[in-house]
DNA sequence: CGATAATTGTTATTAGTTATATCAAACGTC
DNA sequence: GACGTTTGATATAACTAATAACAATTATCG
């Protein structure tokens, strides 16, 4: 038998456990996830989600997405960088990057400039505008987005995590 | 202990000295992340994206993705749901859903039955082969995936960590 | 030097994911 | 039995991510 011809056969046939029901919920309308919630990268993916919303909300009356602000970051750490450099250590695909840059440059945040040393490559810089919106943004960030967070885990477990996630993100 | 009272108490991985990331990079290459390493969103993502690619890896064999494994544990753990609970236990918007559970019915992973009860849904259940294949894949994670970022962390921060994206999930 | 290879920004295109609106069938309620 | 709701499904639109190719420029090296 590889498919139960009935709904019925089928919950048979599955084993319906004895008093493995620590968690909860065989009727409240909530699922087990059973070793879902031992998987670390499903916790990683609904960790993030939540956080990437938080931002937005928090960074919303300056219209800058995560990618997009941290671009403006990224460019007021590194002046004098081209798009190649900017894009790979984001980790954005250079094709993909001009369309983000066109946007940013369009809402005049940011610039492009040929090097005088290289007539190929964009020299990126950051507008007036751009380091006063990256200033406005961090503010919104830190005080609304990172402070909830902070207060949530506790600043030593808001440290330990980063730490971790950065550790998985260089060495694994 | 749910979420472990201290940084020390989290995880041993080292910390950066202060002052050391001054001058990181002026001309090695290397960029600036500049305060993009204290925004845990960014962490996060980079660390989802290494452990779902890792992921892929592990279980390749198999040719699973970890929404696709999900699917099959949360089914496991839930026999006689219907489409609309698992995909909104997952965070999968129903219409989705549909060609996903295509996907794995037509691999005989999985099957629609029709409800006794209730003649609009569809119980979803394991079939033989789904149930081989996740307990094949199962051993993967955990012998392969899993086993290396304990590794890679040790196990009390493994669990740590696990304990603090659950926190974010569920509170944040 | 000059031919060849490599790099930069760009375009086009494809695949993949996520979201919204809508539909018919079935159900629940009054 | 009429009305609103739910379920699975379809179509479609946004958005993200990936690959190939191209012109202009620079680097390599015989």
């Amino acid at each position: 038998m590889t498919v139960p011809k009935t709904a019925a056969d089928a919950v048979k046939v599955s084993r319906p456990v004895a008093g493995q029901d620590l968690d909860a919920s065989s009727d409240d309308g909530l699922l087990h996830l059973g070793e879902l919630s031992g998987l670390l990268g499903y916790s990683l993916k609904r960790a993030q989600l939540r956080v990437f919303e938080d931002f937005l909300r928090c960074v919303a009356p300056l219209q800058l997405t995560p990618a997009q602000f941290s671009v403006l970051l990224l460019l007021d750490q590194n002046p004098g960088r081209n798009q190649t450099e900017i894009a790979s250590t984001l980790g954005i695909l250079r094709p993909n990057f001009v369309a983000m840059l066109d946007a940013l440059e369009s809402r005049e945040l940011c610039a492009r400039m040929r090097s005088a040393s290289d007539r190929r490559s964009h020299i990126l810089v950051l507008t007036d505008k751009g380091r006063a919106v990256l200033a406005r943004a961090k503010k919104l960030v830190a005080n609304k987005h990172e402070a909830r967070l902070i207060e949530l885990l506790g600043p030593e477990n808001h440290a330990a995590l980063l730490e971790m996630l950065a550790k998985i993100a260089r060495e694994f």
